[in-house]
DNA sequence: TGTACATCAGTGAACGCGCGTTCACTGATGTAC
DNA sequence: TGTACATCAGTGAACGCGCGTTCACTGATGTAC
């Protein structure tokens, strides 16, 4: 993206790393993320502990760098739902099924990887602590699923609004700066797709519902029905 | 419990163990259950390593310890407030407040001690298998759910249920054995329950609503409601 | 009440392991004239 | 095109650390007669 023209070393000083990353990965797949070795990784790919230490500072840095992809991960993901409903929706339908379809990607994008899920939604790492730019991602993201809300919400009638949580979403609405003059009802509505389809997905993920021989996807969609059909309470 | 007349020194062994699970949470609440370290916990209590071998055979036979525990505090906790609904409603007040006592004994639950809480419902650890009879006490918390849902769900009318899970959850009703004559709008509602509130309290506990200024209180009140005014879906 | 024996808590040394990280060094790859 | 130099990838040895766990042993506590 930014500076063209790389190098030939600069080409394989990014692709070395790539690399690394792709084995990290699969090590968190087997033993979890807490349980990453730099040393290991070398050993798999073929080559001496200390050289990884040409291409991240630390174990720290690694981790930071994994974090920052699974957030980027999930961004793109939303961002192309959002950004297909946006340019579909011009005449009547509202960006009602944009709702649907971020509950899609985002389950996707969940299944899809269940330890990045972990690594993002899951259990903090003990001592860690996200840099600024990966917050600014979650930023990105929520801006998407407010774009959809805005779309959804007036049409929301029916049920009677809870007026207390409203009134301190009112109140408090930072994080939703990037839509000023969204209702109320849309915050909410935000709120409630990103916590309960958590909800669902992290006891999914976790491995709650097997053993149950529940359907984890029809769970999901149940939920996904209800925020969609203005019973977002 | 079971068997009286301890010896002194099954008291004293008794009184040992409690003091290592005592070190070993506070040792978790630092550095996280994966980090959990034997010699580290001997060392606190000022003894040797290998004397922990006394009390425990080794490190997965302490953590499943603390996991059972985990688990047995929150069923303690849940049929407290269950029975206390139960004696409570002789006359015409139903179980709705006692869903509502009951997702205030989890949330109590959760934030007196978050680690605890992920110990049971957070990322599931490497290759760690929970034995028989935590599962067995799973399905005692999720009896009391049940009984709370039964006594509240027939009065849940106003909008259209899903026919969809309903139908779903009518096939695979296992986990439900205990309420064979439950309608399927109340294991619905059990299932709305559980995963919601789980949403609401792992975001929170992973620190995904600080910084946004919100009260996750609230917030999570706010999927009480909800739940309790018949808005599941 | 006193003695002989068994039980059991706790110690210290040791084993083998893998970790993150530093350092001095070798060889290959690219750059400047 | 060729030579001289700088850059950089990767190695192997080493440091210090802490871990889980085993083992032979010492001392104290309880039990049986």
């Amino acid at each position: 993206m930014t500076g063209a023209a790389k190098t030939p070393r600069e080409r394989y000083r990014q692709q070395v790393r790539e690399e690394v990353k792709e084995k990290a990965w699969q090590q968190i797949a087997g033993s979890g993320a807490s349980a990453l070795s730099l040393n290991a990784i070398a050993r798999q790919m073929g080559m001496s502990g200390p050289a990884l230490y040409r291409y991240f500072a630390n174990r720290d840095e690694l981790i930071t760098e994994l974090v920052r992809d699974a957030y980027r991960s999930l961004a793109d993901a939303f961002a192309a739902v959002g950004g297909a409903a946006r340019s579909t929706a011009d005449g009547a339908e509202p960006a009602g099924p944009g709702l649907a379809a971020l509950a899609g990607a985002l389950r996707d994008w969940a299944v899809a990887d269940p330890h990045r899920y972990f690594l993002v939604y899951g259990t903090p790492v003990p001592g860690y602590r996200a840099p600024e730019d990966i917050t600014a991602i979650a930023a990105e993201m929520m801006s998407v699923l407010l774009d959809a809300c805005a779309a959804v919400s007036p049409v929301s009638g029916g049920t009677s609004p809870d007026v207390g949580i409203e009134e301190h979403l009112s109140a408090h609405r930072g994080w939703a700066a990037t839509h000023p003059d969204l209702p109320p009802s849309a915050l909410r509505l935000a709120l409630a797709f990103w916590s309960r389809l958590h909800g669902v997905l992290s006891l999914e993920l976790a491995g709650h519902f097997t053993g149950m021989g529940l359907d984890p996807a029809r769970l999901f969609d149940a939920e996904v029905r209800a925020l969609t059909e203005g019973r977002a309470g």
